[in-house]
DNA sequence: TTTCGTTATGTATGAAAAAATATAACGTGT
DNA sequence: ACACGTTATATTTTTTCATACATAACGAAA
């Protein structure tokens, strides 16, 4: 065994990937998951709702990733059916796409490590 | 190219790493470099100073690693010569060469997927 | 013109984390 | 006995951050 000091203790590897820019966050494992329930309810109110968020803060969210590209991730109407909504651009779904990669090689290298751990 | 949307934008991919148990968090980058400066100085307050951290919040830190392990990684001994000091154990140094070994294969592994960004 | 559910935004409250402050104990050497 | 620099620990203050609350605007449909 490589690893005599931490085997039978109850350790875990966790970690976490985001992309920023010099000030703020762009995206991490928060942010994907928002995007991808208004893509999936098309409403930022109930995507927050569903992931018990604040409506404000999923707005914040919203409006912090918006601010940081040239075309949105994310278009809303206030007004119209049903009161409105939100909806991921196609420039959204590419990153959604691309980040949600990005996280399923990340577990896989932190099961991979984890494994090593009690290797 | 692969993502348009996000090239020329001043996007870097950042993360962290961690081993945590069910309660408390063990080891992650913060932890590893003071551990790193308690094998260098000999001391915990000057290991402190130098990260420009507290030397109660550097105490509580290496108290709580102490704390979730059969054997400490950092012994200290106060009053005596100098005053006292801290140096890590054998199970101390093993813990941060692992450690340090996984933080390197996390930065390479960044460094792939942040190339995959821009590619 | 009223109702409805949503987006849009500001403000206030509360909790948690971090930092600052204070004090005691320890053991060697003077 | 005293000084010194360190470990050890409690308490208080400050800062940060998340949450809650409150309100307005919007646009379609009844």
């Amino acid at each position: 065994m490589k690893d005599l000091l931490l085997e039978n203790l109850a350790f875990t590897l966790n970690g976490r990937l985001w992309i920023e820019s010099t000030n703020d966050r762009f995206l991490g494992i928060g942010r994907l998951e928002l995007l991808e329930k208004i893509d999936a309810y098309g409403s930022i109110s109930k995507a927050a709702q569903a992931m018990g968020m604040s409506y404000k803060k999923a707005w914040d969210l919203v409006s912090s990733m918006n601010a940081q590209v040239r075309t949105p991730l994310v278009m809303t109407q206030a007004g119209g059916k049903k009161g409105g909504g939100a909806a991921l651009t196609v420039e959204g779904k590419q990153v959604v796409e691309m980040f949600r990669g990005m996280q399923a090689r990340f577990q896989q290298f932190m099961e991979q490590e984890a494994d090593l751990l009690k290797a």
